[in-house]
DNA sequence: CTGAAAGCGCTTACAG
DNA sequence: CTGAAAGCGCTTACAG
């Protein structure tokens, strides 16, 4: 795993360094670097200038090791594969920059054993706080880091046997807001396409029935899209980008193609065929606050666990 | 921009902590915790003991700052926006877990001044190498870093006035093939719509005119899909995901709408409409390949700068 | 086999 | 206004 040959590196000159080219003490360059006051205007440029002529840059590794902190969070996502990841990095990272904080950030594969290990390793470098996109596993193993003091800051998924905020798309209203518009539509016999499991397919079935309720029309759970046509069915939800493109594929020659919904909104949606009309929401939004809550935790906010729930909206497209 | 308030953590137990627990020195923790041999049995066994008493995780940035290397790279990508960027970051994240380093992100909205800034930061933290996704500003402002052992592998685009290695599609092969490919199919005069200035749209023009050489077949440059209809082609090169997107919708209620052919892949190409063919290339290959060639030069490689070209493929699509 | 000392590059807490 | 000492949490180089 660690099989790096140590570089030598051309020699980065240090503090101490500038110290003895200016002729004055460390400590006085640490001021001069940091802008303390009570320094001479004459000392001040004859550190200035050995700053200068030796290249100087502050090596912030270190300094961060005697304050105690990283002024670092790490991101980890369960795949880079979701075209909506990489808008939630965007949004924490606009946070991030404005606080001042660097981040890492790690994909999983959805494995939480991968999950785990990479959390983890960040821990033990000491990052100040974590906002992770989960793994279904558990994530009991975080427990003691943020007994430790780690912030943690759920975003997507809840996370399973652990308490800690957590951030995300309002699925259940989005997907009554779906199935009310198909019914609307005249659809009576609607097409469920997810996973039989997880999160996002219990929430937006629950939606679904909600929306549903006592109108006797049918939701019909498909776990591919190759069931489609054979399912019977003049509409579908789809839970996932994934599986609207799978719906979208199946239906490419279909003579009539359901209504497809899906959930989350993508760049090409309004140029497809057939068209689909999607659940949007701001994945930005949702990085965005889950930086400001973990900021927020790393700065004093020591009320409970929060679950924040971002508006989701209809997209709807007439076939075209 | 740094705000944080200093947070009382609970007290993270170091080796001095366990080693007094053991009732050892601090060098013998050290031993048992690096797995280094000569420590009898019995000793490890009160170590570990310790070691799991008090919850005892070694802080690895103290270790790696007495160490001298960081273990962490950099990526700066000019923007979440464009879909290959996040498969690049997978690329590179493959190769990154392999030899056991982190990775610091960051995005820049591709402006040169914000990518100075991270880019900096990301050195002041003493990583060991960096791969950008570069603006179209200046870099010299790397030179001393580089200077300092800093390794850094450009991806996408060449850097400016600064030598150093660099991974990208073979875009000008690529322009040569659709060029190709359209003329076959008896197109005649055909549009370019990308960025006037620019690397990409630079080779793609250079792919385009070798492939029409002499055939008298005309090449229109657009700005905009806007000009795609008066522009009197039958036939358009996308230089981006973004291009590709504008032409699609230009072209949506088009009654004879060209033929579109898109540099680069994405994920809903197959149910598009009108039908695009792409110019393929593997964004996740750009990402192991820059990693690799990066690790390599952190491990002692020394020959000159190399300018690496990832194969690209047409996938062509007749209209639905 | 085990440990006391010095040091990575900085900051903190005190003196002068 | 300036500096010598101690320390952040580890590892390195040496002794015993």
């Amino acid at each position: 795993m660690s099989d790096q040959v140590q570089v030598v590196h051309a020699a980065r000159p240090t503090m101490k360094d500038v110290a003895s080219r200016a002729g004055v003490a460390l400590k006085t360059v640490s001021r001069v670097v940091n802008g303390e006051p009570g320094v001479t205007p004459e000392t001040t440029k004859r550190v200035l200038g050995a700053i200068a002529d030796l290249g100087f840059r502050r090596n912030e590794s270190a300094r961060l090791l005697r304050t105690g902190r990283t002024a670092t969070l790490g991101f980890i996502v369960d795949s880079w594969r979701e075209g909506e990841n990489a808008a939630v990095y965007h949004g924490i990272e606009i946070v991030v920059r404005e606080h001042g904080y660097l981040l890492y950030a790690g994909s999983t594969d959805a494995e939480p054993e991968l999950e785990e290990r990479l959390a983890l390793t960040m821990c033990a470098r000491r990052v100040d706080g974590l906002i992770i996109i989960p793994t279904p596993g558990p994530h009991e193993y975080l427990r003691a880091e943020i007994q430790a003091g780690v912030g943690c800051v759920f975003v997507m998924r809840p996370p399973s046997l652990v308490r800690a905020d957590v951030v995300l798309p309002d699925e259940r209203g989005g997907a009554r807001a779906a199935i009310t518009h198909l019914i609307e539509h005249g659809h009576q016999r609607i097409g469920f396409l997810g996973p039989p499991a997880g999160h996002r397919s219990a929430e937006l079935l629950a939606g679904c029935r909600e929306a549903l309720g006592s109108s006797g029309y049918s939701l019909v759970e498909l776990d591919s899209a190759a069931d489609l046509a054979s399912a019977d069915v003049t509409a579908v939800l789809c839970a996932s980008q994934e599986m609207t493109r799978e719906a979208l594929r199946a239906s490419a020659d279909a003579a009539a193609p359901p209504a497809i919904v899906g959930f989350g909104d993508f760049d090409f949606a309004d140029v497809v065929s057939p068209s689909v009309s999607v659940v949007a929401y701001d994945p930005v939004l949702i990085g965005r606050t889950a930086a400001e809550l973990l900021v927020g935790r790393l700065t004093g906010d020591r009320t409970p666990p929060r679950r924040i729930e971002v508006p989701t909206r209809l997209i709807a497209r007439l076939p075209r």
